[in-house]
DNA sequence: TAAATCTCCATGATATCCCATGATCTCCCA
DNA sequence: TGGGAGATCATGGGATATCATGGAGATTTA
């Protein structure tokens, strides 16, 4: 394939009870060719259950927070939402990881888990989370961090 | 030839009980010259069956995600419309992909399907959905969906 | 020392590879 | 112009590899 990372299809896998879930062999594909092999996860910033990316676009993430004043209050709140909770998870020779346990419990995820491609980054989402991503039926963020985060620009032209 | 990637005719193929297609030749030789050696395949955006097109062209539309800005929720919208069921779908030997059977499924494709090819994608029809297509009667996607699309630009000139 | 994490191996299901077959198409020469 | 040899193509089926998953045992951490 192509160097580029793009994430693809709908992927249901089981959690064991050590925790463990197998990152989708697709999606290991797409990120073969990144130094750190695995993944990085945090709560989903719209909403429903966790999102997860490679190492290097976690970091471009960081890049388009330093385009934000160093100390205001936006940086801060930005930042407060995604990083205390994001963990680097590396994969097995098997191709799992261990979910940590705060946050199976803050994306409500249990035994079994969807893993959603969404382009750059992915969904990670219990049954219940996942029925309602598809459906379109979203949960609702606070308008305060909408406007927050539709200031952030694109790539532009 | 040019390189340029143009998916001609309609071409009728047989899906055996594995759930494998034949590529159609001519398709295949549209993309000879990409990196990636197969499709890509989504349920179409406007209506009927699955669209498919090489792996560059998404890549094209990837490009126009880019420009949104990163963490909105119209990027967000826009993005699970259209990633968590495309899958990449790469030909072996003899020049057939297995379809995924998700994407059979809401395609409504059982043991026929027809290419047909569109420019710079193609549809995979079934035949109920290939005689609607070719008679003209659209299935009307949401009016919220179209707008959305239709908002992103082309690339000009 | 108990709990948690990691490594390794086994297994069933699924997808992929490889070869065979007939049908069609192309090409070349009588 | 016709017809036969060879190539290409879509398709079928068996063999093989890959993947997700479970569990045992080793290693680390608290």
């Amino acid at each position: 394939m192509d160097n580029e990372v793009i994430f693809f299809g709908t992927h249901e896998n089981k959690v064991d009870r050590k925790g463990r879930v197998s990152i989708p062999s697709l999606f290991r594909q797409a990120l073969v060719q990144e130094p750190f092999q695995g993944v990085v996860v945090y709560p989903a910033l719209h909403g429903l259950g966790l999102e997860g990316c490679g190492l290097s676009h976690f970091q471009w993430i960081g890049r388009h927070l330093d385009k934000i004043a160093p100390f205001s209050r936006q940086r801060e709140r930005l930042t407060a939402q995604i990083f205390p909770k994001a963990r680097p998870l590396q994969w097995d020779g098997t191709g799992r990881v261990q979910l940590p346990a705060d946050l199976m419990t803050s994306a409500g995820i249990e035994d079994q888990v969807y893993f959603c491609g969404m382009y750059r980054v992915f969904r990670v989402l219990s049954p219940a989370d996942h029925e309602a991503f598809v459906s379109g039926n979203k949960v609702e963020d606070s308008e305060t961090l909408d406007s927050l985060f539709d200031s952030i620009e694109g790539d532009g032209q």
